[in-house]
DNA sequence: AACGGACTCATACTAAAGTACCAAAGTTCA
DNA sequence: TGAACTTTGGTACTTTAGTATGAGTCCGTT
């Protein structure tokens, strides 16, 4: 809300200072009527497609950002998000444990661990709560 | 391409139009300059802020969409489809079976058949093949 | 030094998932 | 009509996942 009203503050201000500009260059004789209006148009439509693609922008970069925060908040630990993003990539403990370098009765503890600070019960779920958190890559 | 032309052509016309309308009103004496240049200047910044938002949308659309192409050509059924989506939520066999009113062995072919169509070993993988394939709902 | 937490690993067990095989009913299409 | 497919379901079995318990090492903090 506040950023709306700073854009069409500042679009206001340039009506102003373009008025002025033109008046003056239309009072010197040096442009008609028409270009004046149709050089304001015409810059005003690429302001438009500018603001707009600068908030689009935006909206695309947060919806993919990691919420790194809700990661610390959740206290997982960056061993058990790597056995995460693992399992969110179809592995098995098996294929997770030989990609780690450990047992798969390490992967087990982990996996465990996570369960419990995302509150699930089987690692479908473990992924689908991830994934609504935003705490694993869309890759 | 073409629509950035087309685009275009509309705007160069609409400005003629619009110059055509404004030097009448001025020449009537019901218009200042410096109005009709500012009502240009808002009515092309709003022109750009709509096309712009309406290509965006159009993009942000795109990239929802389920590939029912993709589920035609695996050869995914119906009912193998609701099983898949269900199994991306997090759900158990038991679970999904009280969802579709069915028994757990009913699920259990579905999701056989669903692992021999997707290529899978186990409901993971089977999910992250379904998302890579734009094939499941994001939800 | 003691404590807590992360990481690692094992064992034993249960539960869920996954496979194989079989079968029946209904629908569609050549 | 017969074949193919979908949907449903059962049984028996294997494999993987998940739980519980216990333990050791390392590191940082008090």
């Amino acid at each position: 809300m506040e950023k709306t009203i700073l854009i069409f503050g500042a679009l206001i201000l340039a009506i102003l200072v373009l008025f002025k500009l033109s008046n003056y260059a239309i009072y010197k004789g040096d442009l008609s009527i028409e270009l004046a209006i149709g050089v304001m148009a015409i810059v005003f439509f690429f302001i438009g497609l500018f603001i707009n693609k600068r908030l689009n922008n935006r909206k695309s970069q947060e919806s993919i950002e990691i919420d790194e925060q809700k990661i610390e908040e959740l206290q997982i630990s960056s061993r058990e998000y790597e056995v995460l993003c693992e399992i969110a990539k179809g592995a098995s403990n098996k294929e997770i444990a030989d990609t780690l370098f450990v047992s798969e009765s390490t992967i087990k503890t982990h996996v465990s661990k996570l369960f419990l600070k995302l509150d699930a019960k089987r690692r479908t779920q473990a992924i689908k709560i991830a994934k609504d958190l935003n705490i694993i890559p869309e890759l």
